[in-house]
DNA sequence: GCCATTACGCTACGACTCGTAGCGAAACCA
DNA sequence: TGGTTTCGCTACGAGTCGTAGCGTAATGGC
């Protein structure tokens, strides 16, 4: 996932793997006290224990090492099942929105989204290890939704694939402008609100979703776990 | 809008407005050729004409000199009246994701939003002077579809607040995300597509006009996980 | 055991940027 | 004309960058 490892390297000694550990632990807790751009490959070199120098022998600088660090936040994510398609979603939208509520991850992937549009092979890289990753969720979301009846199924995959693309952009923009630019919690009400708006769009106007098999709506809620 | 004027001057030389407008020009040209993180004050002070002190004496550094530098590239957009709401929305969306998608839009504004994770003040400038400033065209699409009848009346005004920011959340963070994170652009198909998800749902099985597929990716994905 | 190979820690270095201070000159107002 | 503020210019200490060089540590092959 981070570092590449340019050749198999047959002998000699081995990279330390606590050592990557601890660098990308020592990144994140960089960024929360630091943030992006007071935050000095010196510093974190110092705060893992290592060298800076080996730093530089496994990152090509400072982007590449905090698209690393950052990645491993979005590992957490799941989808478990919760009954309904807006439940799952729900679910899910909460999750993504607690790890972007992270300092760690406000300020290093905003950053590094940043740079990445003058640097190719860094947009790939936050492409495999974070965005890509996580469309799982959405094929897996509306797999179920599809057996549950809850969506028509989708028989060209072009189409389908362009569908789960339009869905990640909505989904994980709107959670990220409302978390990072917006600068106000996505909280349960907020996440509510935006799934009824996912489901039932504009027309649907917030109250209550067409069908009656969800939690969605203005109104005070409580139970929908 | 831009830099401060700490206090109404009553006598001395006024400031140069020529050597405001070339600084904010020269920001920008800054940030397409060289982006944010190689961007520097001197460099800018340079290609404007002016004194690096001269920068440094109205702007607090290169994070507020930016973010109205990029502020001024919002203004253009525009609602016209396209006749339904769903033109109007692809109309302005379309607008937005081709400021979106100039260079100096994409690395000042991501650049510029990340470091507002630390500084409150930025972030303020940021809402006031890009972000809700954009609002007015969501007020105005709300307004004509209600007049056209493709919307129910919001008698609430609370509601409708948190209705507004939902939406802008929804569409600025799609573009955004469709063009810095995927980095993918946000063409015509893809607004058509987007407007159909926004005012039908996921449910609404958003099908629009045929179109021959070209986009990349093409994921081995059926329905399946 | 010995050697080739690779990783590591440490130091030092030139190059660069930062943000500020100080100066004299210029532009405006009363 | 005097008072006030801005401007251009130069210079400066402080900090960071990324790399080179060196001796040492850990591994595999013979």
């Amino acid at each position: 996932m981070q570092s590449r490892t340019p050749v198999p390297r047959a002998s000699g000694r081995p990279r330390s793997a606590e050592a990557d550990a601890a660098i990308l632990a020592a990144t994140r807790e960089a960024l929360v006290e630091l943030g992006w751009s007071k935050l000095t490959l010196g510093d974190v070199a110092t705060r893992a224990g290592v060298a800076k120098t080996t730093l530089y022998r496994r990152w090509a600088g400072k982007n590449e090492l905090v698209v690393d660090a950052v990645a491993e936040l979005f590992d957490e994510l799941r989808l478990p099942d919760r009954g309904s398609l807006a439940a799952d979603i729900e679910g899910v939208v909460l999750q993504l929105a607690a790890i972007l509520d992270r300092p760690e991850a406000k300020s290093g992937l905003m950053a590094a989204i940043a740079e990445s549009t003058r640097d190719d092979a860094l947009r790939e890289r936050i492409r495999d290890s974070i965005v890509d990753r996580q469309k799982r969720l959405v094929l897996e979301g509306r797999a179920r939704a599809q057996r549950r009846g809850e969506l028509a199924p989708e028989p060209d995959p072009a189409e389908s694939a362009r569908t789960v693309d339009l869905i990640f952009d909505v989904v994980a923009g709107a959670v990220v402008h409302r978390t990072l630019v917006s600068g106000r919690p996505a909280d349960e009400d907020w996440v509510r609100a935006f799934t009824a708006l996912l489901l039932g769009g504009l027309r649907a106007d917030g109250e209550g979703p067409p069908q009656d098999d969800g939690p969605a709506g203005g109104a005070p809620l409580t139970a929908s776990s």
